[in-house]
DNA sequence: CGGCGCCTTGAGGCTGATCAAGGAACGTGG
DNA sequence: CCACGTTCCTTGATCAGCCTCAAGGCGCCG
């Protein structure tokens, strides 16, 4: 898995300044590694931390007093982990490694500061908090109001635009490296279902399968059925305020 | 319904200097009523403008292909509306007025330069971005792992929550002016089955109905039942920059 | 070799969708 | 002031998508 920083995610948004880029660099430095299945925040935990994932692949999620599990976001190389505690005391949800991580700590205070010596950065931050924000409402609707065979198929573009945003090598044949019951605890499915979608996305010959590789065998097709837009892309951030 | 501005929603979780009042309060110079059912920004419009409500109630919605709506938030005195858009070129959901509404428009390059000369609203931005991204999730929990009773539950308290948050006179009774069309539409339920759901909570003896009007009868066990946590309370802002 | 995690497939059941019909409330025009 | 259309609510009957339960297989690691 490729290694990727957050000077390297916002470089993707914005040409940064030396200045600016040196400031977000100063913001980590220490590499926190973690292991397969290990837990980094548990929900309410103090919200006291935010962490940069540099390797790995992570997610967050909530538990419900059912038992059940709502995977919120699959987390890539280059993603703020954490923030969701931006505004709050304790932690709103879990996040945990599904391979082995690291991750970079950034203390909150630094980020104030990061904020208000570079505005135009806390305004980068706005956005691409809003970004999220938009992917969670996709996935909404998606789990709201289309099929289940629809969800799966969405999850499964989602997964490999943002595994391509940070390694730009991926095509459409991929391991996304996530077991069924983590694709239907994102989806709002039973595991016994996703692969019963899977197995149809199959015969329709959307997909291909062998081993954990997945392979788009129709991208667009798959994208119309599914109703999925790539949010990573189209966006248009000329009008933030000037660099410091 | 009351009225509430910008400036009024900042001021519930800062507390403004003059200079950042006045700042807010220089964003918006007018205001445009809408009339009950009018749409303020379609879904793929040019996203140049934001609005803050300062009057009525709206919902932020997509249409999917298969003809069916997800309703994403509803919105109250005090919102801003249109902030999806702020990182893209084109809105990625489409705003209408479910009453009659006042909105008062604000160009983005004036966002921007509020956020540059005072950072410390940028960093507020980002924290309640961050909120309605975690309000989102909790939908997307309810709606992908919690039975229709449990969502529409959820949902009651939400707007309970919501409305009070700009008119504390709202107790346990209140009108929530949404159709059960549209609780279907924001919980991924239909109508009809809205129905039977909120008979069932009359039956439980949680809530009680006449006319439009709703009692939560009890409040504390429909939260336990719904798994639902007001995210407008709790929050901690005290670590963002100072003010300048 | 045994255990475990994950995938796969079948059978049957339940939750919520669909289809259908009627009623109440409200606004509008004659 | 009444007739009518529209919107929204309500309830019943039937249907289907997805869940649950169950069993077996494969690959990997200790």
């Amino acid at each position: 898995m490729l290694e990727c920083r957050l000077a390297d995610r916002f470089g993707d948004f914005l040409d940064l300044t030396p200045d600016e880029r040196a400031a977000v660099e100063r913001l980590t430095d220490r590499d926190l590694r973690l292991r397969r299945g290990a837990t980094l925040i548990r929900e309410n935990d103090r919200a006291a931390e935010f962490y940069v994932l540099s390797r790995g692949t992570m997610i967050s999620y909530v538990l419900l007093d059912n038992g059940s599990r709502q995977i919120i976001r699959f987390l890539f190389p280059g993603d703020i982990v954490g923030m969701a505690g931006f505004a709050y005391q304790q932690s709103p949800e879990t996040i945990a490694a599904l391979t082995e991580c690291e991750v970079a700590p950034i203390d909150r205070p630094l980020i104030g500061a990061l904020i208000d010596q570079h505005p135009r950065l806390g305004a980068l931050l706005t956005a691409l908090t809003q970004v999220e924000r938009v992917v969670c409402t996709d996935r909404l609707a998606a789990v709201g109001r289309t099929s289940a065979k629809a969800r799966v198929a969405a999850l499964l573009l989602e997964i490999r635009d943002r595994m391509r945003q940070c390694d730009s090598g991926i095509g459409d044949t991929f391991s996304p490296g996530v077991t069924q019951e983590e694709i239907g605890d994102a989806t709002g499915l039973t595991a016994v279902h996703v692969n019963r979608m899977l197995r149809q996305l199959e015969d329709d010959a959307l997909i291909a399968r062998e081993g954990g590789r997945f392979t788009l065998l129709e991208p667009a097709k798959l994208a119309r059925v599914s109703s999925y837009v790539d949010r990573y892309s189209g966006l248009d951030l000329n009008w933030l305020p000037r660099p410091r």
